[in-house]
DNA sequence: CTAGTCCGTGTGCAT
DNA sequence: CACGGACTAG
């Protein structure tokens, strides 16, 4: 047991023994947030709170879990495991599965992620007849989501007579109408989409008091990370839980608040003295992540910015290299700069991959960083972008999932109902929809009982299809009480035929789809296998699926991929550190982004992200820009960002390519050397650049779920034997310890190094001989 | 009803 | 460029 008092600083300390009262922790980056909201944790406990009343809000379920794990280093598992701590979604989805019958929600409501709620206004949209060109589904959803993250329900909408004339003005009129309409929808569908999950545990707490009062009373302690980044309809949840002891810690940091267009509001650490005037602040700002040097080019940054709470972050460490500013040709020119870095530095200091990241503004910059790593044989891997659980193969797999835990789940209908084709086309769906709407119940209404429905006008063998189809869901329905997550999966993938239409495909793309498609059983039979080890375990699917759409790429981590490059949007790397940090595509109208050049607020918010950004580093960060670009599948000329220029020049060191043996592509007239770097010419102490050659890459087209490294999946092209060493792509090294059953059927139960024993389906298995 | 093809449109960050 | 939606031929 460590004494945890003792590694603290005095501020630190300060907040982790003050345990009573409102209190504010401003936390400035890198000065030992997490440990201090965990020594506090543990510090309670060991105080004789029982972990059962204390609630802990954080940014990401990976942050939770790693919290728990070193809470319980202090006082022991059997203590932490009560304790309450995850994403404000996905903790209030738990309470919604309990109380949101309260509100007419099944327990095993569906969470319709954007791609759903998107698809349901769209069909809105269809249905009224608007211009989709007026009424266009993204700015709609996003519209209904501010709503909703404000508190603001359709009724209250109508007394809204701002918010009126505002869509009025966008010329959407009707845009009441259709939040009303969509609410219907979700509701009838027995979904949620994630802005409900706040929304409908607000209305839960304020409209059953008897509800409040039990989570009143049970969380005694709240904690909330990252409070810069809480939203209204957060904020509101938290007060509410938090009124009748007010021990309520938020800590944040205004500098790194990044999220406001998704309704955060940065009053809400601003204002928390007003809420809480007996409140206490503390304020750590000594930063032990990063270097001098780096510390304080950040500081000369955010002095750019007019709001915000004044705080002066300093370390003792050391001054560090300077920040190395690279202006790149092209974009994969910049992608190779990068990736020769990071080879130079591997080779020379055996540095593992894992200790760099390259950090952008958006997903779409990823492509000339995975092209330049794969080339030289750097592993890395991609957070965020198309995350695993929103690919189209996945989601089909779990439409049929959802549909046999909650049949009345309708987007998950649409999607599976003729897929694959089974003869129930576009005009059936629209009948059935028609019928629904009349008989103001959902599509599985009319489908389940489409005898009751003549008036549908739907034709013979069309109603034979359809009653097999419901059938077969029954029978999946009829699976899930006793049955394992995985054998209920393993089922559905066969007998729907889902698996067997996708494994037709022998095109590259289509191997890979087939390929996720049994990592997803994967996932659910290790889902399954843990569960069961558990005393308490649920191993059915129902609680498989219950937080599958709130899993982030952030929280999949395979010991697989711990030595890798990181690649990932600045948004991500919220919370992470890293030895190198290359922040990339620094170019107006990409960073500060051209839709965020419009007012201050939006600019010192990009500015904020900068920061972030920067802040990531501890030993060696590099800021780099290219002259042209592939943007929109075109070359544009890119102007290098104002951030830079904004950063103190003695933090810098400025390197400039050699441009000399580049030739233009013919379709470019822009050979001017286009210099608007005004910054004075610093003599380039890097060894002189190989000649380059304007490598437009040919695009390989093989990106797979989050990660893609040079040496392919394998298959197994080796008999197995016991005692043999195995490498699995999630558990690592291992050994063979029993074979058992024979051809598809075939099982290794194999003890793994680092990852316990395991009895894995061969033929879902990749094993590598070690 | 299905499957294949073309066109056009958008790409900002994300629970 | 890349995806989804619309259109069209069987």
């Amino acid at each position: 047991m460590e004494d945890y008092l003792k590694v603290l600083n005095e501020p630190q300390r300060a907040a982790v023994v003050n345990t009573e009262g409102p209190m504010m922790v401003i936390a400035g980056a890198g000065s030992g947030k997490t440990r201090v909201l965990t020594y506090r944790i543990a510090h309670l406990m060991k105080k004789g709170v029982d972990a059962f009343s204390i609630l802990s809000l954080t940014f990401t379920n990976k942050a939770a879990a790693e919290m728990k794990e070193r809470i319980s280093k202090v006082v022991g598992d059997s203590e932490s495991k009560n304790l309450w701590s995850g994403t404000f979604h996905s903790v209030f989805a738990k309470i919604l599965r309990i109380e949101g019958h309260f509100l007419g929600y099944p327990a095993n409501f569906t969470i319709y992620d954007a791609e759903d709620a998107r698809k349901v206004i769209s069909t809105l949209i269809k249905e009224k007849h608007l211009d989709k060109e007026i009424y266009k589904p993204k700015s709609v959803a996003n519209r209904i989501s501010s709503y909703k993250n404000n508190l603001i329900t359709p009724k209250g909408y109508l007394k809204r007579a701002d918010l009126q004339e505002l869509d009025a003005s966008a010329k959407m009129p009707e845009m009441g109408a259709l939040y009303a309409d969509y609410c219907d929808r979700c509701f009838r569908a027995g979904a949620m989409d994630f802005d409900d999950l706040l929304l409908k545990t607000n209305e839960v707490l304020y409209r059953f008091p008897e509800v409040l009062a039990k989570y009143q009373g049970r969380f005694k302690y709240i904690m909330v990370d990252e409070y810069q980044d809480t939203n209204h309809s957060q904020y509101l949840i938290v007060k509410a839980l938090a009124s009748k002891f007010e021990n309520v810690c938020v800590v944040g940091d205004d500098a790194q608040s990044i999220y406001a267009f998704r309704g955060a509001n940065i009053r809400n650490i601003l204002n928390f003295q007003k809420d809480y005037p007996q409140a206490k602040t503390f304020k750590l700002e000594q930063n032990y992540r990063s270097t001098n040097n780096i510390v304080q080019a950040a500081n000369s940054i955010i002095k750019h910015n007019q709001d915000q709470i004044e705080k002066d972050v300093w370390t003792q460490n050391d001054g560090g290299e300077k920040i190395t500013v690279h202006k790149a040709i092209s974009d994969s020119d910049e992608g190779n700069y990068v990736a020769q870095r990071i080879f130079e530095a591997q080779a020379q200091n055996n540095s593992p991959y894992s200790d760099f990241a390259i950090l952008y503004r958006t997903n779409a910059q990823s492509r000339s960083f995975e092209d330049a790593l794969r080339k030289k044989n750097i592993p890395y891997r991609i957070y965020g972008g198309l995350s695993f659980y929103q690919r189209k193969e996945i989601k089909d797999l779990l439409a049929y999932v959802r549909l046999a835990i909650n049949p009345q789940d309708e987007e998950a209908f649409k999607r599976v109902i003729n897929y694959p084709a089974r003869g129930i086309g576009a005009t059936t769906m629209d009948k059935l929809a028609i019928a629904a709407n009349n008989a103001n119940t959902n599509i599985w209404g009319i489908a389940s009982n489409i005898d009751l429905y003549p008036q549908a006008k739907i034709n013979n063998p069309t109603i034979v299809k359809i009653r097999d189809f419901v059938t077969m869901i029954q029978g999946y329905q009829a699976m899930l009480e006793n049955h394992s997550a995985f054998d209920v999966a393993t089922h559905i993938a066969k007998t729907s035929k889902l698996v067997v239409s996708l494994g037709e495909d022998k095109t590259p793309e289509g191997i890979n789809r087939y390929e996720n498609v049994q990592e997803l059983l994967n996932a659910i039979q290790d889902f399954t296998e843990q569960q069961q080890q558990l005393e308490d375990g649920d191993f059915g699917l129902p609680a498989f699926l219950a937080d599958v759409a709130l899993l982030t790429d952030a929280d999949r981590d395979d010991p697989n991929d711990m030595n890798k490059v990181n690649l990932m949007t600045i948004h991500l790397a919220k919370g992470l550190e890293f030895p190198t940090v290359f922040v990339v595509g620094m170019e107006e109208s990409l960073f500060p982004n051209l839709m965020s050049m419009g007012s201050r607020a939006d600019l010192e918010e990009e500015r904020r992200l900068f920061y972030v950004a920067l802040t990531r580093a501890e030993t060696n960060a590099y800021l780099t820009y290219a002259h042209v670009r592939y943007r929109w599948g075109k070359l544009v000329d890119c102007e290098p960002s104002r951030f830079i220029e904004e950063v103190d020049d003695k933090y810098l060191d400025h390197k400039l390519s050699e441009i000399s043996s580049f030739s233009f592509p013919d379709d470019m007239s822009t050979s001017k050397p286009r210099t608007s770097w005004r910054k004075p010419e610093k003599k380039s102490t890097m060894p002189p650049k190989k000649p380059l050659t304007p490598s437009i890459t040919p695009k390989g087209n093989f990106k797979k779920a989050s990660e893609t490294t040079s040496s392919g999946g394998t298959r197994i092209d080796f008999t197995l034997e016991e005692g043999m060493r195995v490498v699995h792509d999630r558990f690592g090294m291992g050994t063979v310890v029993a074979l058992t059953g024979a051809a598809s059927d075939r099982k290794a139960t194999i003890s793994f190094d680092n990852a316990g024993e395991k009895k894995l389906l061969l033929k879902f298995a990749k094993l590598q001989r070690a």
